[in-house]
DNA sequence: TGCTTGGAAGTAATTACCAG
DNA sequence: CTGGTAATTACTTCCAAGCA
């Protein structure tokens, strides 16, 4: 293929930006170049292709299938061509560099603490940039190119991204330290019969899957009563408003007056802690290397 | 080395078009 | 009409290659 068929990186970025933003303005200011610039480079690349890549209508711009493949393809390239110029600077050593890293908040403040010091002292080269979302908006973030690497419950909806389990964080009881099953060695979910059972507001992950357990068991939700973070509804639990799932990972930070903490019997119900990633990363390895360091900072 | 040159990519200004 | 948007035009800038 002669040299001339061939894209430019900086079409590709141009490409990309239009397909993100849907804006050839925006694409352009974000890209740092004026507007007739972008639109002569995404013109170049569509006589180069024969393809239209974008819908212009007067009003906004949409990609064409064509387009959102091709766009597809470049962020891929553009990733590729990153993790080359980071491993080139970093003179091969993977985990160098900056990572942009997503984390929900029924993991972060629990895991992280223990996490992070491991993180950088096997990996000095490393820098964690750290967004703390729900799922929804983290898995958002991270198929606009916007976040390198989520950490999550992997039973949540993650569409398309790829996977790397962790470890799994069993859910203990947590209830009044007066309740009928507070003096209990272990318990089964059998015993959430009847039981009013707190959660966690909308969005959170780990609501659908105490609310999963609670299904299978005959627990019965208190809809009144939503909290919007563990500590919130830890105290609410401790206030004698019910009883709730918790996190194993989540429970010594957890513990307060008047809340007693019981284990399920096996085989007690969990979620799985791990990596999400996109389809398309080119960073595998280094995330495999990244999830020893935490499964070594994991709890047990 | 230093000068010339041609092409690529940039900008500012302007045009053309549409929705509200 | 006005405001927002992409395309067009007419320049300018930059840089690498060719050559004396």
């Amino acid at each position: 293929m002669p040299l001339s068929m061939r894209p430019t990186v900086r079409q590709l970025e141009y490409l990309a930006a239009v397909a993100e933003l849907r804006s050839f303005r925006r694409a352009a200011e974000s890209c740092h170049v004026s507007q007739p610039a972008l639109s002569a480079q995404i013109q170049q690349l569509e006589r180069l292709l024969g393809a239209r890549l974008f819908e212009r209508d007067r009003r906004r711009v949409l990609p064409t299938p064509a387009g959102a493949a091709a766009a597809a393809r470049a962020r891929e390239i553009l990733e590729r061509l990153d993790v080359l110029a980071a491993s080139a600077r970093g003179l091969g050593r993977p985990l160098a560099g900056t990572l942009r890293f997503g984390v929900i908040p029924t993991i972060a403040p629990y895991l992280l603490p223990k996490a992070l010091p491991a993180v950088r002292r096997r990996h000095p080269e490393l820098r964690l940039q750290l967004r703390e979302e729900q799922t929804d908006r983290l898995v958002e973030l991270a198929q606009a190119g916007s976040l390198d690497l989520l950490l999550l419950a992997l039973e949540a909806e993650l569409g398309s991204m790829d996977l790397l389990p962790l470890f799994h964080d069993p859910f203990l009881l947590a209830a009044p330290s007066e309740h009928r099953l507070a003096g209990r060695r272990s318990v089964r979910e059998s015993d959430l019969e009847g039981e009013a059972v707190l959660l966690l507001d909308d969005g959170h992950c780990l609501r659908h899957q105490a609310l999963e357990v609670c299904r299978r068991r005959g627990g019965h939700e208190l809809a009144d009563f939503r909290a919007s973070s563990l500590p919130t509804l830890v105290q609410m639990v401790a206030g004698g408003a019910g009883v709730t799932l918790l996190p194993a990972l989540a429970a010594p930070a957890l513990a307060t007056r008047g809340l007693a903490v019981v284990p399920f019997a096996r085989p007690a119900p969990y979620r799985t802690i791990g990596f999400a990633f996109r389809r398309s990363s080119a960073r595998r390895e280094e995330f495999q290397q990244l999830a020893e360091t935490f499964r070594r900072a994991a709890p047990d």
